[in-house]
DNA sequence: ATGGTCATGGCAGGAACTGACATCGCCGAT
DNA sequence: ATCGGCGATGTCAGTTCCTGCCATGACCAT
């Protein structure tokens, strides 16, 4: 039996995507995702926490993402979690665009999918908002920067996965933030 | 046997936030929870679509309690989303406090609740960007508005239940709101 | 009283997890 | 080269969440 193939979590990610593409979320059952990827279901439950953790694994370097230019940028603490966000769309390329198109597709149909993913950036957002405070801004600043550092990103991120849409994560960003200031300084 | 006693959702919600409160939420069941309130667990689940959501009920006039004064504000779209905040806030009177408190210490003790208070809170947020749209908004300004009015909201309530707060939501509110203009405005 | 209707009970079963223990394959120590 | 450890996986039993289906009890209109 070939049971060290390596690259379990990512055959099991691999597979879940697909099966749930296929199926839908609730049409798959984790010991059809783990039979897809040649393995066990107590061994899906080895590598995530939950069947929904198969779509959003990699949550700690998506925060170090934005931690790490967070630490590096200067200014007050608006400036800098702008800077943070700005920094970690770099790290969305247009070759990654038709896998997040597929994915969002998923978390989008299924209110259990949308609810994890609201964990996931309300996470971010409080450790953005934890560093700014480790450093001495006042909780309700931090949190309001970190709050709309992650809005700006939450709110381009959905036009960047749109239909047709072909600009940058970065240009929408951009945009959304214009739009923002106008909101608040008008 | 005494099979109909009525108000069978509320002694179920009762019994649910005390025996959370007591044993924790995952070291309580929803049997029982059914037998502390005299019921079935089969019953439970028809009051509410799972575990979670008997904390979480009546999220229907909680978005109505934003809708209603947002139909009625006037002015550009962050000002009435301001409004309607305010005017929603004025639901949460300070008898109401000590019971927020002691839920919202349930939710925030464990990621699932966390989960689905964060999805309520988007589910209100999206409903409110819809109305706007309606109305000849745009979309990015439409969301922009909804998310910081929630924002406002969520971080003014967070300081409203924290220990020896005594001010009322409406004044916290305020005063967040302060912060972010002068966070957006500088 | 009679029939309808609605809330509830009872039961069976699927799917999501978890704990305890066994097994397999690799790798370093002797 | 053999032995023994160690990490990844398999196996299995059990709990809990949740759902479908049908039966039963209570109230109401006629």
């Amino acid at each position: 039996m070939v049971r060290w193939e390596g690259g379990a979590r990512e055959r099991l990610q691999a597979a879940a995507l697909r099966l749930f593409v296929e199926r839908g979320y609730d049409g798959t059952t984790v010991a059809d995702v783990a039979d897809a990827a040649g393995l066990t279901e107590r061994t899906f439950f080895r590598h995530f926490t939950d069947k929904r953790d198969v779509l959003f694994a990699g949550q700690e370097e998506f925060e170090q993402s934005y931690l790490e230019p967070l630490a590096r940028a200067e200014g007050d603490a608006m400036s800098r979690v702008l800077a943070a966000v700005d920094a970690a769309a770099a790290r969305f390329p247009d070759e990654r665009r038709p896998w997040s198109r597929l994915r969002q597709t998923v978390i989008d149909a299924d209110p259990r999918l949308r609810e994890r993913e609201l964990l996931k950036l309300s996470l971010l957002s409080e450790a953005i908002a934890g560093r700014l405070r480790a450093e001495g801004v006042e909780p309700v600043p931090a949190a309001l920067a970190a709050e709309n550092g992650v809005a700006v990103f939450r709110i381009a991120f959905a036009s960047w996965i749109a239909a047709g849409e072909t600009r940058s994560l970065q240009d929408l960003q951009a945009e959304v933030l214009a739009r923002l200031r106008s909101l608040l300084g008008a």
